[in-house]
DNA sequence: TAAATTTTTTAGACAAAACTAAAAAATACT
DNA sequence: AGTATTTTTTAGTTTTGTCTAAAAAATTTA
């Protein structure tokens, strides 16, 4: 067994898949993905991406110069397209079916990603009404890896008077995500910039024409608004 | 990382969880576990099962005295029973939530069986409405490993004239299953016997008050009837 | 531009889980 | 009981994916 998913669908290991992803979202950012970003992302070392890199390269699933960064194959980019696919996918629905709030479902998600049944995923993907986005507000691609892109910009950068919606959160972690909670701030919520704070870059914001609250410039910079 | 599950909920490998619920199962037909029937099983050599066990034994999953058969301890059986219990819960859902056949759940609920989410599972119980078996009428057991038992004995021992219903089946196997599909027979279809052909065994049934079929002593040692 | 620093790669090891071939134990058969 | 057969274990490899330590390339800094 070469791993636990004994279909003859998916030609990628678990670990493949993972690095895939990673570089993936690395370039989503910075072009090329460079190794050390890489090991960081998938608490590993250095050496060990230096490995993976070849093998990959091997399987044209990437491009690959010594000691410059790497970018995905359009092989490569069709595969991180379904892996992001399925972790999206199966992120609405912990959310929308089992009562999941949007900061406990990364990690399982992370898991289920994995899982190898192009049957299933079809499926799951008419359970849950073909949705377009995600929990966190990221776009969810479909079977061919197309999606929907909305304009947005970061909460800091609105001008002070506009009306938008949140559309998406940049960082998914449980802590982000429970002190936005904890505040109010959902995907969907209607916000206007009342004024912005010289001295630390805060931000007052109207929240849904209600109550008004305050973000620091590192929270606002994690927020995407549109519409 | 050990393998892919990288909350800190599981004590097992996905191997060792196989080797797990590979005994359990062979340990509920014939008291102990023999290597070359785990390695039937398991699509695995005799050689590398004798490995494993030694590991599982090391770590007081299962009792293992060299060229006897293994057994598992109430360790081993708390686990078996969790995989069993979420094996049975994913096919429950693929059938009732994603239109999943009973003979197309078996390979992904492989799969699904090894996400390492206790949240996830009670929620997903929940969401199913706490069923009590699954689509081949294998009972699931509860948090605690508990299940109910109903008395069923095998459709070729039932009595001319008396009148049961399909409770469960022991094959699980697509071929068989589909085989079923086609002469209908599914579970809880009324059943009765007409009569028993002495010649080969094989069976004259009444289903559902309607048609009548013949099944021969194979197909009968595999629907459990009762009630 | 030369030295210092950072980043990346190579070399060599290791653990998990599989394999083949051969040895040892258990069971079956005269 | 003694031989033959089957089952199981041991010994020694292999593959995948990781690691540390050291070397090499690229980048930054003086």
């Amino acid at each position: 067994m070469k791993d636990h998913r004994v279909t003859t669908e998916n030609q990628y290991t678990l670990a493949e898949e993972d690095y895939i992803k990673a570089i993936y979202h690395i370039c989503q950012q910075s072009q090329e993905a460079q190794t050390n970003d890489i090991a960081d992302r998938l608490h590993t070392k250095p050496a060990s991406v230096s490995d993976m890199l070849k093998k990959l390269a091997d399987k044209k699933v990437l491009n690959y110069i010594k000691y410059r960064g790497v970018t995905l194959t359009e092989e490569g980019m069709k595969a991180a397209l379904n892996l992001v696919r399925k972790h999206r996918l199966w992120e609405v629905f912990l959310v929308e079916k089992l009562n999941f709030s949007w900061d406990e479902v990364h990690e399982v998600a992370e898991q289920l990603e994995h899982i190898d049944s192009a049957l299933l995923i079809e499926r799951l993907d008419a359970f849950l009404g073909f949705p377009k986005f995600d929990p966190h507000g990221d776009p969810i691609p479909n079977e061919k890896g197309e999606f929907v892109v909305k304009p947005h910009i970061p909460l800091g950068e609105m001008e002070i008077g506009v009306t938008g919606k949140v559309l998406a959160v940049q960082d998914i972690s449980a802590s982000f995500l429970q002190y936005l909670n904890k505040v109010g701030i959902y995907i969907g919520a209607k916000v206007s910039i009342l004024d912005k704070i010289d001295y630390d870059g805060s931000l007052e914001v109207k929240l849904d024409e209600q109550k008004t609250i305050l973000v620091s410039k590192e929270v606002a910079k994690n927020i995407f608004v549109g519409e």
